[in-house]
DNA sequence: TACTCGTGGAT
DNA sequence: TATCCAAGAGT
């Protein structure tokens, strides 16, 4: 005999994650009170940080940028530099000069108003599918159907979906959109990510208490623990580079604005040589930011780990007197390197330089 | 479609 | 230590 999941109606599946989203609803800055809807800048700004990024790192954030810049206007009318530096240590530093461009946007061209569908969202920069649909519901009880990490796990387990991820986000989508109810949309949006999120986790997942164990196919199957299939990934390469540490007489750092685009785009780094991969050295002369400088190599060497490839940089030390102005660069006090937008990684090498120094 | 784009925590 | 993973978007 052949056990099957038992054949559960889409509303039921529905109204049973609703009662389980009852009782086990997380209290989170940007969330409404059970059944309201939520200020949509607060939803769109959350979405946003919260984007490959858990909620556990996005808390401190959100606080921050919601006192700082209270409405959709407030950060529409700051700098870059500004939102770079509050941004700085979240990642993918594409978000935060998107969020900004897109607060523009909103300000300028919508009255400082969220567009309230998912299709008017979608035209905003840094809104996706994920983000439209998250907003369309959350902030605007939209009946859309999100997809994100969460569900794509959720569906597939539930509907037995073995189709390798990306590919299989078209049949996950459609078969989600199947549950995905008419009344509170927003409610069930955020009820099925933290299923996701707490229920059925990619690791040892918490069949007993889920509000759909008797429905789930993988479960009876006894495979949920390796759903959803994902293609592998390629290695990561690594890239090496040298970087260019210099003080000056009042112990003042030289920064340098990265380019607006690509990686760490308009970030502030530590001076440095390209990251090049299989290169073992750096020539100084060809990449130091000032000439006449004598370089002393620092002991060790900073490691960090990007999403596609392994980074080893080599640090060089240097003093000057009195700072001299520099082409795209600026001189830090160095008590004063919170006001600069330093990603991680140059923190760790600003780290590993003064540790040295001293 | 496949690649680029960060970081920190869990395993 | 290595790998995976987290409320993805842009190109």
């Amino acid at each position: 005999m052949t056990r099957t999941a038992a054949q559960i109606s889409s509303p039921d599946l529905a109204r049973r994650l609703l009662a389980w989203y009852d009782r086990h609803r997380r209290r989170l800055p940007w969330r409404a009170e059970p059944g309201e809807l939520a200020d949509p800048y607060r939803v769109w700004l959350s979405e946003i940080m919260l984007q490959q990024t858990t909620v556990a790192t996005v808390g401190p954030y959100f606080q921050r940028f919601t006192s700082r810049w209270p409405s959709v206007k407030a950060l529409a009318a700051a700098d870059l530099d500004e939102v770079l530096t509050e941004w700085a240590g979240l990642g993918y530093y594409a978000r935060a000069r998107n969020l900004h461009r897109c607060a523009g946007v909103v300000a300028m061209e919508h009255g400082g108003r969220f567009p309230d569908t998912e299709t008017g969202l979608k035209t905003l920069p840094g809104v996706g599918d994920y983000t439209a649909a998250a907003v369309a519901a959350i902030a605007f009880g939209r009946p859309a159907t999100i997809l994100d990490g969460n569900v794509e796990r959720v569906i597939a387990r539930l509907r037995l979906v073995t189709d390798p991820l990306p590919g299989a986000k078209p049949k996950l989508k459609a078969l989600a959109a199947q549950i995905t109810p008419t009344e509170r949309a927003g409610d069930y949006a955020q009820a099925i990510m933290d299923l996701g999120a707490t229920v059925c986790t990619p690791r040892k997942p918490k069949c007993l208490t889920c509000p759909w164990s008797d429905a789930c196919a993988a479960r009876v199957e006894g495979v949920a623990e390796d759903l959803p299939a994902k293609t592998p990934k390629k290695a990561k390469p690594t890239r090496r580079g040298t970087c260019f540490f210099l003080v000056d007489a009042d112990g003042a750092i030289l920064l340098r604005r990265r380019v607006e685009s690509g990686l760490l785009g308009g970030m502030q780094e530590v001076p440095s040589s390209p990251w090049i991969e299989g290169a073992e050295t750096v020539a100084v002369s060809d990449h130091a930011p000032l000439s006449g400088v004598t370089w002393r190599q620092l002991p060790g060497m900073v490691r960090h780990t990007f999403t596609h490839f392994h980074l080893e940089l080599t640090v060089l030390a240097g003093r000057v007197e009195t700072g001299p102005q520099v082409a795209d660069a600026r001189w830090w006090p160095v008590d004063r390197l919170g006001e600069a937008a330093l990603p991680t990684v140059m923190a760790k090498v600003v780290r590993h330089a003064m540790g040295h120094l001293t």
